[in-house]
RNA sequence: GCGCCUGUAGUUCAAUGGAUAGAACGUUGGCCUCCGAAGCCAAAGAUUACUGGUUCGAGUCCAGUCAGGCGCACCA
């Protein structure tokens, strides 16, 4: 990546200043370099100068220009030019033959461009949706679902080993209330027809027996098949229940009663997870002897260690955010870094259907289910309209518009570009053109919007990088609409197909990496490349 | 009452502490003798809820105020 090509210059740079006595010792920071939204501050801009003035004591425009002066750029022909601006910005312009040349490798790297090895072959478990089996898949787990699969997506394309998992909640309370409510007694919780279809399946009246054999349906029938739809393998399927049978959860109590963070009060125990960073201890046995859900938490983020994850990511809804620091001091309490624990909280998906809010309670049975989205608005569609907000961001999902602008919807704008593409592709087929990339037919690529694109092009190992570092998803979809908006410029003003075979050569070059990233981009998305619309 | 999240254009949302706050939809007006008009171009539309603070520089960080959402169980 380019970025750490001129990153490194900078730190060479610096570390030269010092060495001849210019610039005082100090720890360099980080060198983060950001594309420049406007042309006239060229490709990628550091604010390095302005950052380390404190420690070299000059004034950043001087410092910029003193690092400006150790490049030796002439040798490496990356870069057109790099400038010194106020207040002490230093601007980089990247070279067409840079450029030309990145373009022939994308096309060698095909569906592997973009592949990063900065996980290092870490194991990462990712893990989402695990809403109870208790019914049907709401808005809200569609969230959850598609971020994490995409989450692990990206990790996996970054060089982690990744693990997509899905706890199954099939113990407890949530189960006996199931149990109910498939009896149909005053105790009934759920509502909906999946309930009346188990009723008449089941004949038992054990509540728990009918809650355990209903939980077993509803994961069998209702919920790995919505999975399925909504394009998610997972890697495991975890029962809560195997927690107790090979005594784990036996296991983390015995392991936090001899390290003394339980005590007794009022007849349960509990945890001292104020001793960490909770803000109230917590239950771990109750006063009629079960365990809580919590407890088999911890026992289950142990055994995620156990197995050998460097890092566990937990997706969770925003209604469990005061979990987070009850996971984390367990954590800790367990010997474990609560920094390896990172959950990420979506914010909840509000549904609004004829300029309406439809409240959604999986109990009172009102909810619009996942299901029922992705047959009304097309799984590219969902996918891309849950993938475009940040997960800290309400998401407003009007139901109504998704469907009625299926035509203008951006998922088909990207699409679009994908799909024109393999229609000159089919042109030129037909014409019999010959297709061979070579590196003096790539020379010829020097229209602003034929750079423009493959400027575009190469920023995608970036996105990956970034992405993988922050998690922040919506990354991606703002990509993609970048990059199908920066090809539909290039196709503007530049005929592929012409009577310079050499050129309509460079250009195919240039469509087929395009159509390559947009698939690829769109492969992490989950989201389908069509051919012809 | 306490905690977490959010407040940006008419609407839905972007914006690793950087330069002139971007898109999409909607509105208005242009562009198909030419590779797909599901496209392109242009215009209008923002005191980034409010008040202070931190610094070379704040939509972003900190404090407070206001508004909305979600939590605050020996439920999951």
């Amino acid at each position: 990546m380019i970025r750490y090509r001129i990153a490194n210059l900078i730190e060479k740079a610096i570390k030269e200043l010092q060495k001849e006595g210019v610039f005082l010792e100090f720890k360099i920071p980080e060198i983060k370099l950001e594309q420049s939204g406007a042309k006239e501050h060229g490709d990628y801009a550091t604010n390095i100068a302005l950052l380390v003035v404190k420690e070299v004591k000059k004034n950043p425009l001087e410092i910029a220009k003193l690092i400006i002066s150790k490049f030796k750029i002439q040798n490496s022909k990356f870069l057109d030019k790099v400038e010194v601006v106020e207040p002490g910005f230093i601007n980089f312009f990247i070279s067409k033959e840079y450029l030309q040349a990145r373009l022939g490798e994308i096309l060698k790297q095909g569906e592997k461009f973009g592949a990063l090895k900065i996980g290092k072959e870490q194991k990462i478990n990712v893990e989402f949706i695990s809403a109870n089996p208790t019914g049907p898949l709401t808005l809200g787990n569609g969230r959850g679902g598609f971020c994490g699969d995409v989450l692990a997506n990206v990790l996996e394309k970054a060089g982690f080993k990744v693990a997509r998992e899905y706890y199954i909640n099939n113990v407890g309370e949530q189960i006996r209330k199931l149990g109910h409510s498939v009896i149909g007694d005053s105790e009934a919780v759920y509502k909906g027809d999946y309930i009346l279809n188990l009723r008449k399946g089941i004949k038992s009246v054990d509540v728990e027996k009918v809650g355990k054999i209903a939980a077993k349906i509803i994961l069998k029938e209702i919920l790995k098949p919505m999975v399925k739809k909504m394009g998610i393998k997972y890697d495991f399927w975890f029962e809560e229940s195997k927690l107790y049978k090979d005594r784990e959860v036996e296991g983390v109590l015995d392991f936090l009663k001899k390290k003394e963070l339980v005590y007794s009060k009022e007849g349960a125990l509990w945890f001292r997870s104020t001793k960490f960073l909770d803000d109230k201890d917590r239950v771990l046995v109750k006063e009629d002897g079960e365990t809580t859900y919590f407890t088999s938490d911890v026992a289950y983020l142990k055994n995620k260690f156990k197995r050998g994850f460097a890092r566990l990511i937990y997706i969770w809804g925003a209604d469990h955010h005061g979990y987070v620091n009850r996971l984390k001091a367990a954590a800790e309490a367990l010997g474990y870094q609560k920094e390896k624990v990172n959950i990420i909280i979506m914010q909840l998906v509000r549904l609004f259907r004829g300029g309406k809010e439809v409240r959604m309670s999986k109990r009172a049975g009102t909810y619009v289910t996942l299901n029922e989205l992705i047959d009304e608005v097309g799984l590219d569609v969902a996918r891309f309209f849950f993938l475009m907000r940040g997960a800290g961001s309400h998401l407003n999902f009007d139901l109504d518009l998704a469907k009625e602008q299926s035509e203008k919807n951006p998922v088909y704008y990207i699409q679009y570009a994908y799909a024109r593409i393999c229609s000159i592709l089919r042109k030129l087929k037909t014409k019999n053109e010959k297709r061979k990339t070579t590196i003096q037919n790539l020379k010829l690529l020097e229209h602003p919007s034929e750079l423009g694109l493959i400027k575009q092009l190469i920023r995608f190992p970036e996105i990956i990088e970034d992405t993988a570092r922050d998690y922040q998803v919506q990354r991606l979809p703002q990509y993609a609409g970048d990059l199908a908006n920066t090809f539909h410029q290039f196709y503007r003003d530049c005929r592929v197909m012409s009577e310079d075979k050499n050129l309509t050569q460079a250009r195919l070059s240039l469509i087929l990496a395009t159509k390559q990233v947009i698939k690829n981009t769109l492969d992490l998305m989950g989201i389908s490349a069509p051919e012809k619309m």
